[in-house]
RNA sequence: GGGCGGGUAGUUCAGUGGGAGAACGCUUGCUUGACACGCAAGAGGUCGGAGGUUCAAUUCCUCUCCCGCCCA
């Protein structure tokens, strides 16, 4: 017998186990042949991030499926890593640099990459510290870093193939800069926002006629400096006459043409769309379409150029004002107006972004994403819940060109060196030593890669690619990605076209996309807001398990999740609920337990219990394999809680107490021991520490990590067991019922009767009073009839048994008649509806017999309970 | 404008072609030899609205109204 403390506490378990997982290697997976590969590659969290509810819920997710899958037999690997998060960490590094007063220029390059290096050594083990603590069980053998060694070899690689094959190239083309991150960012890391600003109406005069003019409308009046035409819809019959004339830029003075340009639509603003191909993307696309050169007339800073006149050095906003003011002295602004519209900001720091025309990498994604496209048409990929598949597509097959070139240190830098004599540009490897054309030194372009440029390698390059590891032919593809539905694009999908491009092979067969957590009123959880919760003040709180299976029920795949305090603790409740009854189970276990008990031996709870538990495990590992961990944990919860706990604990507590045989003791013990040591095992990928906890003080011969999954035999699933187990229990909650209703507490003795004139009830009703006696303090007798039934008594009916429970002077006759009137009522209802379906034929022709059948016995039911109750009214009202 | 998701008990959410579920909250009664982070009993829902398919629709189909997200 041992000594447990009342209450679980999980800060003296989770540590303890944790390590002693790691020390002993159980998470490490090897190439092992004997067995079936399972890989999942963790998304890598940003090196100097530190671990929020996305995180744990994504790790979550992946650590119920690799310990799952490890208990089944599988080499089951969860490789770790983190992300070096380019403009993140340099930003982080920056800012401290700022406290000590200094920039990263006055420190140089090199300097300032030993700095971030250093801050990566210091802080870079801290979230995955965090994620030992949520109970991640990973192969920390394996981490990696997008900038370490293996992962940079790749990046090169990939690059220089992709370069080779020309499918990477440098060019001017108008690109999304910050300019408070002072880079470039791709296209969909621009935020579009709904923001109220004005449209300005201005009169562009014509050259000819400066009387007359044209109207344009436009929400970026700094802009219009760089204006190099003005276009028309060539179906719009207002301005079909000037298409080809030439119109006077006001304030600039430059001479520019009226085009047509179907992409015009002529139902915003006046129609007449300025255009400024060195800041707009649209207008870009026009001005190639027409020949049109492009004035840039902002710089890097946001500030105007020299190209801006005498609005030069400006700031974009203060030159808007300006423009406004001067156009209106001019008498030139026809009309503002009120105006929403979507301006795009940088998602790292909602600076509002400026597009602008700017020398830089790109990858050609057409011919890449027709593979990417097609492995997913055809199967190859399969999203969780497949409607991200959808989503996935649709923007693959819209797809633009990537631009993979950033404006900062921190990163990998573009592996291509320029000659500084003559144009030679190469791509390599390792920097040579002279230009190959003319002999002269070569430096190497200043600018790093998009950071998800490597992490698009991922799922290979952690595996060892471009080697021909003994890992990647095992371990590739990944088995299954797990990740939140907001990085489909800027993750998910590059990796399928990079892994497809360069492994040849899809990088994972499936993706199971998850929700996000949001605060408790439904936003997502920020930073500027303030709302975030902290997962490890959780974990402190409430323990590591109690976060995980609360991240996981009540949710369905792929929908966000609310973040309730409350049902933490309803999980911590949970957790304390096993906790008790494991050591009900512990503190009453004799010295021997019977390996193997005969089944002739069990008694009906046994059975019962042993079949439900079956059943539990079919589930459980069916809802599994489908990725439905909500369906699984309420399952488990519900047979820890509603079955195990509440009915057969019970249940079996007179056979502990001494009050049968001993050897029926050392059966009852068999089983106990056998249903909760199964249950663990169903539990542990959900609630790792408590699980292995209890299962070492009740097996203490190897780690339940270990242990093998439980296996589904249908020899124990029984239904004519389940069903007289239904029968007892619906009669006991009738029994209980009535003397709740009739305020006769369980802790008084009391006897009912039980009518039934069904034979196979009455026989087990009658081999298990006791089971009834015990669970509701009631002695009761079955009888095929009663004469003479006693005035004062309680009367109900359940499972199509008449209970009659006498109470000598403890009946008010008027709350009862008020009583059984309300059931009345009630069990009206259910007959009528029956009735009637039991009266159309059609229902009785077409619908399937046993639900026909399971209506008829329905029926039964419930004449049963209207008879006794219709009886006892007649009785009352005498 | 296009796409997607959601609208079920007071709240947060599961679920299902055949008697509406859970958790929390609420009411009542309980120091029942595992647990008050507990036990027992209960109240509470025209399953957003309209139409259709079906013997049968909360579930499938169409339309519609709200809410949220993504893309342009």
């Amino acid at each position: 017998m041992q000594e447990l403390s009342k209450q679980y506490n999980p800060k003296d378990v989770e540590d303890k186990w944790y390590s002693h997982w790691e020390k002993n290697k159980y998470f490490s997976a090897s190439v092992d042949e004997n067995k079936e590969p399972f890989c999942i590659v963790m998304p890598p969290p940003n090196v100097t991030g530190e671990l929020h509810m996305g995180h744990a819920l994504d790790c979550t997710l992946q650590d119920i499926i690799i310990r799952f899958k490890r208990m089944q037999g599988y080499s089951a690997l969860l490789l770790p890593g983190t992300d070096h998060a380019g403009i993140a960490t340099q930003a982080k590094v920056e800012a401290q640099l700022a406290k000590e007063g200094i920039t990263k220029h006055q420190l140089g390059r090199e300097k300032f990459l030993e700095r971030v290096w250093q801050w990566k050594e210091k802080y870079g083990s801290k979230i995955t510290k965090q994620l030992r603590k949520l109970g991640v069980s990973c192969d920390w053998d394996r981490e990696r870093f997008t900038m370490d060694e293996g992962c940079s070899r790749a990046v090169k690689e990939v690059f220089i193939r992709l370069y080779k094959e020309g499918l990477i190239y440098r060019g001017s083309y108008i690109i999304n800069w910050c300019p408070k991150c002072s880079t470039t960012i791709s296209d969909i890391e621009v935020e579009h926002q709904e923001q109220k600003g004005k449209l300005y109406y201005f009169k562009y005069p014509f050259k000819d006629e400066p009387d007359k003019h044209l109207i344009i409308a436009t929400t970026r009046p700094e802009t219009m400096l760089g204006d190099v035409a003005v276009a028309v819809n060539p179906h719009d019959e207002r301005y079909k006459e000037f298409i080809g004339k030439t119109l006077i830029l006001p304030l600039v003075e430059r001479e520019i043409p009226v085009i047509a340009d179907e992409y015009v639509d002529p139902d915003f603003g006046t129609g007449c769309v300025k255009i400024t191909p060195a800041h707009d993307p649209n207008d870009f696309e026009m001005a190639r379409r027409h020949n049109l050169s492009s004035v840039k007339v902002m710089d890097e800073n946001a500030r105007m150029t020299e190209l801006a006149g005498r609005y030069k050095g400006m700031d974009r906003y203060q030159c808007r004002k300006q423009v406004v003011e001067d156009l209106k002295q001019l008498g030139l602004v026809e009309k503002i107006e009120e105006h929403t519209h979507a301006v795009g900001s940088c998602y790292r720091c909602s600076t509002v972004i400026e597009p602008m025309i700017s020398k830089q990498w790109f990858v050609r994604m057409k011919p890449l994403a027709e593979p990417a496209i097609k492995a997913v048409e055809e199967g190859k990929i399969r999203f969780v819940p497949d409607r991200f598949s959808k989503i996935y597509l649709n923007w693959m097959k819209d797809v633009r060109d990537w631009c993979i070139s950033r404006q900062l240190w921190w990163g990998h830098r573009i592996p291509v060196y320029y000659c500084t004599q003559c144009d030679y540009m190469t791509a390599e490897i390792e920097k040579p030593d002279k230009c190959q054309k003319c002999g002269a030194d070569v430096v190497q372009d200043p600018d790093v890669l998009d950071t998800w440029f490597s992490s698009a390698l991922w799922p290979f390059s952690t595996l060892g690619w471009p080697e021909d590891t003994p890992e990647m032919k095992y371990f590739y593809p990944n088995d299954v990605l797990v990740t939140g539905r907001d990085i489909i694009f800027f993750w998910v999908a590059r990796m399928i076209f990079s892994a497809l491009h360069h492994t040849g092979q899809v990088p994972f067969r499936e993706v199971l996309v998850h929700g996000l957590v949001l605060d408790a009123q439904g936003r997502k959880m920020s930073k500027s807001l303030g709302n975030g919760v902290d997962p490890l003040e959780m974990i402190e709180k409430y323990g590591a398990d109690s976060l995980r299976f609360m991240l996981v029920t009540g949710n369905t795949p792929g929908n966000d999740l609310r973040f309730h305090f409350e049902r933490l603790e309803g999980v911590r409740n949970f957790a304390n609920k096993l906790w008790n009854a494991s050591r009900f189970v512990l503190m009453n276990l004799s010295d021997e337990i019977l390996n193997e008990v005969a089944h002739d031996e069990l008694t009906l709870a046994d059975r019962w219990i042993l079949s439900r538990y079956h059943s539990t495990v079919r589930e459980v590992t069916q809802h599994l394999k489908r990725y439905e961990f909500g369906e699984a944990a309420r399952s488990l919860y519900d047979f820890i809680w509603g079955e195990f706990c509440d009915w057969y604990i019970e249940l079996v507590k007179p056979r502990l107490y001494n009050k049968t045989t001993p050897h029926d003791r050392r059966i009852a013990e068999h089983v106990l021991l056998k249903v909760l040591k199964g249950t663990m095992k169903l539990l542990h990928p959900f609630m790792p520490f408590i699980t292995e906890e209890i299962w070492q003080k009740l097996d203490a011969s190897e780690s339940i990590m270990l242990a093998r999954w439980p296996e589904y035999d249908d020899e124990f699933v029984d239904l004519n067991i389940e069903n007289d187990m239904k029968l007892i229990m619906e009669i006991t909650t009738g029994i209980r019922h009535l003397r709740a209703e009739m305020n006769v507490p369980l802790g008084k003795q009391a006897e009912a009767v039980l009518i039934t004139q069904d034979k196979s009830i009455e026989e087990t009703l009658n081999s298990h009073k006791d089971y009834i006696k015990l669970l509701s303090n009631t002695s009761v007798e079955i009888v095929e009839e009663m004469r003479g039934k006693p005035e004062q008594a309680a009367v109900s009916a359940a499972a199509g048994v008449e209970i009659i429970l006498p109470l000598k002077g403890l009946i008010d006759i008027e709350k009862e008649r008020d009583r059984i009137l309300k059931q009345l009522k009630e069990v009206e209802k259910d007959l009528n509806r029956v009735q009637s379906k039991l009266k159309n034929d059609s229902f009785l022709a077409k619908a399937p017999a046993d639900v026909v059948e399971k209506e008829r016995k329905k029926h039964q039911e419930f004449m049963t309970k209207h008879n006794a109750l219709k009886e006892r009214m007649k009785l009352l009202e005498g």
